[in-house]
DNA sequence: AAAAATAATGCCGTTTTTTGCATTTTAATT
DNA sequence: AATTAAAATGCAAAAAACGGCATTATTTTT
């Protein structure tokens, strides 16, 4: 098994249960104690989980432990969130992925907005549910502890017997060749049935993961109609994909 | 169980309760009292709780002011919520509704469970959602925003799939002629349908309710295996549920 | 293709953490 | 004041982390 390989496997089953103990994993994939440690290190120190003696946890699990720098990046995704909002008319029949970003964008719809909103996102829908005029719909299926969304084939038949007129998605990375990817298979899935239902697709992102690739493909960018950043929209970053054809904001 | 997860489920269950005691996290997480203070201690010192003699509560609970009556009956909807937790064993699928009651169900259960839940309520969701081993099953539809769970058709149709173990629901009125009753018919159509899905279905109720009647019928007494109270099983006003056939508790 | 350089892995002795138990001290209750 | 419960303390066993080192893969260079 290469290291690549053992570390993804390993990161899967932390998003997957929440914690891992190091004599598990050693014992699964067959390696020493030490490499799982030495892998575990190094995971911890990419952001991708938490080691902690015996084993690691998911940042998911951990919700104590805020560092700064993500309330730095909260602060941007508010900015983000501010302009999605402002796509939205009443009326709009409206589809939303899961995701910081999103939250975001619930927080700040107008108090008067009136629509319909479609998720499957937990985090989101509590948001819209608070919000005085607006209609929810929940996407039922099994519920994916890490990204708090519910995926699987329900979720997906249930998405293509809709036609929203906007779709609003929290994205990882996107590139000017590759177009849109993720990383976790399953969500990358219930993605591409979101995009393929929806009239309109908005993709929103902090600038950070312009330019960026993930292991997964979710879409090529003729898909996307509107691509919303923190960054000004002449901002060099953007021009290419403005050339493109999408709509930056 | 991790040391770090321990904690964090410490600080869990202290924001959720505002008090913990030392001898019931030593029991429920299966660790030593002395494990259990030097966790208090700790988390403590980080400003995450405050430790007190047998304990500890939480930094809210300290400034805001004693008991209201409303705090009554939520620890009345504590004592149920403990009974009916008792009867979840691992690896049942155990089907849901929403209420208070069934919150603080949710809230009582046990760390180490294994089970799967399903429900179309929010706020149970959610507190499922926090819990490390179990699964959750969202049952979607359009939700409805004052009791906050979803309700409709395509809801119906899901459960209508299923075939739990056990289904819990937090009942409104319960009278020995007329049986279980509810004021809301759509709320009524989703219970009538998760009764005839469950192998066995448990009602929760402050005592309060019992003996009171509601405009919608639910179902007859026959249908219900189990009745939980804050009432000892013997108490009087149990008695004709018991000998119509009920388990009281 | 061979050689050199680099990275990854396993091993092992040492150090640190964690935990439970026994004992003493302190606090709460009657 | 006496009794009981909880906290602090010290100790020991077990598990895990660490760091250096040798061996083995992998990549790069020649």
């Amino acid at each position: 098994m290469l290291k690549r390989e053992r570390q993804a496997y390993i990161v899967h089953q932390v998003n997957l249960h929440n914690k891992v103990l190091s004599n598990t994993l050693s014992s699964d994939i067959d390696v020493s104690e030490d490499t799982i440690r030495r892998d575990l290190h190094e995971l911890d120190e990419k952001g991708k989980l938490i080691k902690v003696h015996g084993g690691a946890l998911s940042h998911a699990f951990n919700d104590i432990t805020y560092p700064s720098r993500k309330i730095y990046s909260q602060d941007i995704k508010k900015i983000i969130g501010k302009k999605a909002a402002r796509l939205i008319k009443d009326g709009m029949f409206v589809l939303t992925g899961g995701g910081t970003t999103i939250i975001e964008m619930a927080r700040s719809l107008p108090v008067n907005l009136s629509a319909t909103f479609i998720s499957g996102s937990i985090p989101a829908i509590v948001e819209y549910m608070h919000h005085p005029n607006i209609e929810v719909i929940v996407i039922g299926d099994k519920l994916s502890k890490n990204s708090k969304i519910t995926l699987g084939a329900n979720a997906i038949t249930r998405i293509k017997t809709l036609k929203p007129d906007l779709c609003f998605l929290g994205i990882n990375a996107i590139d000017m060749l590759h177009g849109i990817t993720d990383s976790d298979w399953d969500v990358v899935q219930l993605k591409q049935a979101m995009i393929e239902a929806s009239q309109k697709v908005v993709c929103l992102t902090i600038s950070e993961k312009i330019n960026t690739i993930q292991p997964v493909k979710v879409c090529d960018l003729a898909k996307i109609d509107v691509l919303i950043t923190e960054l000004p929209n002449d901002h060099p970053l953007l021009k290419p994909y403005a050339d493109a054809g999408i709509t930056v904001m």
